[in-house]
DNA sequence: TTGAAAGCGCTAACAA
DNA sequence: TTGTTAGCGCTTTCAA
């Protein structure tokens, strides 16, 4: 099909026999033009095909109505939850979202950042890769609210990190176990250190063994590695990373003939899509992911500050966890 | 953290005491400026941390060097290969991808493509749920290329249904299967359409009895409405619009103590994350989504006209079909 | 190789 | 209530 030019305001304002401004007010400040004129620019508006370029809007106005979330991949179950929270908030405010995959990348990330920036409001960054330094950066050009990670003088919303690791750890003693290895997931990773940090903390109150294993990719693929580990480890309790992991390494585990929760026991974190439904169903630590989407979005949108949120979460236990051997 | 604002091609000519469109020249036209003024002025972009501005860059040129991507769900697993495969194409073309989610909703679909159309170079459409016309309407003002969806006069990229149909029907015939029944997702949808076309027609040639029941919604809270109608119909093999109501009937149907696939065939299409490692293994119809992802990318930004391109596709037999009881 | 100037589509004073 | 006039940040003629 051949690409027609978009009308702009000027066509509409010819057809009604209007000066360009009065347009402009009709889409934006009904009440201060007379309402017959009014109808008869939206009528033109209409029937011409008028739409306002959001685009240009902006370079006058400086506000854009769009908001973008950038997520480091699309593809992790974990991250729609936030998404699913993050579109509620933003259409409840009348404002549009896109989204934006980093890949894993700092480069893209920083990429998309650039490139966004000026096409938006503000941005939330759902465990953004990126130093300290950069997010902080981006935060003096845009508004910024981060989910999952903290960097001092920037909005962020985070996951009860230490109430989450006592419960696994509560949970794991309670079955009898002594000992429990982490395999890591990537080293840069802020959550992942905060879930470290917390195990190790939780371990120790109750006297248990607490050993890190890692890093390993937080994927599926980075399971059979992560698994072999664990087997030498000779530990009876596996904690790992994220839920992706954790079902790479049961996988693994399965290949190898170790059972589970017999042999072992594995806990995951982040409740994914699939993790109730894996074999055997992963007993994990959820987030409310979607609450916590939203809850970004709220401060991003409405506070001033650089306000922290904490988000509840809570293990739920199935049936990858069982007694100790 | 206080928003500075950003330094424009202004604060550079400035800075270095050329004219601004010199500036604009060392950025867009390398070649047409004298090396050592450019070196200059991105020295001073860089000190200045000046970047240019997409949206102000598109007004002026036309061009954003930025594509969009619409699915109607970001949650399903199966538009995860279709956005990786856009990503890897786009990223090799040095463009920008942003991703909407439409919501299965055609009402946030024509939003996103209001909203968006001026700011990117074109649109990819992954199963978009809007009327033809609509479709029609947004190609006029953007390039459009449609996944898995066909209106005339508008690029696509679609799996090869026939043959998709065709093994799936072929491998429940040749476990001795007599009939089946298609448990359909939302009435508007291309690809359901396509895929029931083909089943009964494939059936018929294999003088299999065909039928089709619902519409349910194509997600795992569909499951349990699909699975007792399935059970009510006493069919041996039930195939699902997709593998999420797939994986939500069989979770109906352990409820239900019918056992999978000893009493009850369970067939699904797109082989998306999970389906390899639910209880039992989804038997399902793999499209190849990344390719299809990429190649809407490489029709979008290099072909002219309307190509059609046609993707293959392979059934993945797994463990949740079986011999007819 | 560079600068001046017009214009992209729209908003926002300022007058009228 | 409406029109006029500047911009917003950038690209792109057209001249020099």
């Amino acid at each position: 099909m051949t690409i027609r030019r978009r009308p702009t305001i000027n066509d509409v304002a010819a057809e009604v026999g209007v000066a360009a401004s009065t347009v402009s007010r009709a889409f934006t400040v009904p009440g201060r033009v007379n309402p017959r004129t009014r109808q008869q620019i939206l009528e033109a508006a209409e029937r011409l095909g008028y739409v306002p370029n959001p685009a240009a809007r902006a370079m006058g106005s400086g506000r854009t109505d769009t908001v973008a979330l950038l997520v480091p991949d699309i593809t992790n179950p974990f991250f729609s939850g936030i998404i699913k929270g993050a579109e509620r908030a933003v259409g409840a405010a009348g404002k549009t979202l896109v989204l934006g995959d980093t890949e894993e990348s700092p480069a893209v990330e920083a990429r998309l950042l650039e490139r966004l920036g000026p096409a938006v409001d503000g941005f939330v960054l759902a465990a953004p890769r990126l130093p300290d330094a950069d997010v902080r950066r981006a935060a003096t050009r845009n508004r910024v609210v981060l989910v999952n990670r903290v960097v001092p003088d920037v909005a962020c919303v985070v996951a009860d990190y230490e109430s989450a690791t006592r419960q696994v750890v509560d949970h794991l003693a309670s079955l009898g176990h002594r000992e429990l290895v982490f395999l890591a997931g990537p080293a840069e990773s802020w959550s992942g250190a905060q879930r470290w940090a917390g195990l190790e903390t939780a371990a120790r109150a109750r006297r248990m063994l607490a050993t890190r294993l890692g890093p390993y990719a937080p994927t599926l693929d980075g399971g059979p590695a992560a698994a072999e580990a664990a087997i030498a480890s000779g530990a009876s309790a596996v904690v790992c990373h994220n839920d992706m992991l954790a079902i790479g390494v049961m996988r693994r585990l399965a290949d190898r003939g170790v059972r589970v929760p017999e042999e072992v026991s594995v806990v995951g974190f982040d409740d994914i899509f699939g993790a109730d439904f894996c074999h055997p169903p992963l007993t994990t630590l959820a987030e409310r992911t979607q609450e916590a989407g939203a809850a970004a979005i709220e401060v991003l949108l409405h506070r001033s500050g650089t306000p922290t949120v904490i988000a509840p979460t809570e293990l739920k236990i199935r049936a990858s966890s069982g007694p100790a051997a």
